[in-house]
DNA sequence: TCTTTTAAAATATCATATATTATTGCTAAT
DNA sequence: ATTAGCAATAATATATGATATTTTAAAAGA
């Protein structure tokens, strides 16, 4: 999902975060500071720098003077957390779409080319790049909001989306043509540029995808 | 406006975050690690770990192998950071006033109580205790809001909120009877359990907050 | 003036020491 | 016997100072 930073703080916290989003450390997991100085090749401080970061962020539960742990999940947060990215990224869209230009409707087209070629591959069984359509799906989303002016939207959007992603990857099915069609009127609201139609079939979007993943955790 | 924590880590977290709210640190500071060792009794790792949490908040900017600063103030990073707080609180009145019930109710007649006790103290010129003032607002909207049901929301408010004092405090003056009187408005409709109101009302307070202060900036 | 080299400062990382929490095993009481 | 309380020990988290890298600034050379 990105490359391995420059530094070895950087690095470290993309691996963390990487593994944490994509359930290869599950929720609840003790994250001892001995045993991840082997795993992930850093020092102690190093560590506790990166489950610093998690924990404000929200992917890390830190207990003072008792250590870290991966944030637990629950229907509730799923929830909560998919309220909060309807309520950012439908506020983003709106704003992105009466004040995208040129440059905004290039992206946005190259995005959903992408996303689209990963969602017919999809459809086709293959599921050997489930990492790649994800991080299409992603593009796609950032590429409607970008335009939003407010780089602070931008920045919690981002990290909400990641919490949602999370969820996602506990259940990871492709949701199939539906979802596909909805990409697509998504993206033709935004050209057309009917801020308010985009964010009501936004709106639409993200709470049917809620409800896949409500019903596959059953 | 907090306890001084059980850990080095914590309370070096809270001292430093305060004096960026508060102003203590001016906004673009360069923070070297040797000077704060000093000034804050802590370690190279333990001040790192701090200013890694600030900076996944915002309050500092981490450049990548370049150090740490206090992060900038700018008119648009306020409006922004305006819009963002009426988007959340707004939103989480509306859900809270639906929801709450008596306890939410009788901490919010106590956080409204204690609140306007201090404006007619400010209103009298004693501007002695700015920082309790200014945390009895906190309480006040955050007794509001208490009762949304997502933790989450919350979380994220308080950051955003805090972001938004930093501007007020590099300001601070007092808005005087019309802010009072806005604040006496909100509560009333929240119990009355309009929830509407509570919500344009809210939306406006803010706002006319954020003219003011614009106007204090020049 | 521009580039290259050198010296100083600052950051990033680590290994180690201290403090806290958790576990184990023992004793005594019900 | 079983369990509550308590001590000793082990495991773990927290905190520190020292070291290695990297960046920045200054000086020297073209």
């Amino acid at each position: 999902m990105s490359k391995t930073g420059v530094t070895v703080g950087s690095s470290t916290y993309e691996k963390l975060k990487h593994d944490i989003i994509f359930g290869v450390l599950a929720p609840g997991t003790k994250l001892k500071l001995g045993p991840l100085r082997q795993s992930y090749e850093a020092s102690v401080s190093t560590l506790r720098e990166t489950l610093n970061r998690l924990a404000s962020e929200g992917f890390v539960t830190a207990e003072e003077q008792r250590g870290f742990f991966v944030s637990p999940v629950s229907n509730k947060d799923l929830i909560e957390i998919t309220n909060l990215r309807v309520l950012l990224e439908c506020h983003a869209i709106r704003k992105s779409v009466v004040a995208g230009g040129t440059e905004w409707e290039g992206n946005l087209v190259a995005a959903h080319y992408k996303l689209h070629q990963m969602e017919k591959r999809m459809a086709t069984g293959d599921e050997s790049e489930k990492e790649t359509w994800k991080r299409f799906d992603w593009e796609f989303h950032l590429a409607l909001i970008q335009a939003c002016d407010s780089q602070n939207l931008l920045d919690l959007h981002a990290i909400i989306y990641d919490k949602y992603l999370r969820y996602q990857m506990l259940v990871l099915t492709y949701r199939g043509q539906v979802a596909v069609e909805e990409h697509k009127a998504i993206f033709d609201a935004a050209l057309a540029r009917d801020a308010e139609l985009a964010g009501r079939l936004l709106e639409q979007h993200i709470q049917n995808g809620l409800d896949h993943t409500l019903a596959a955790l059953g």
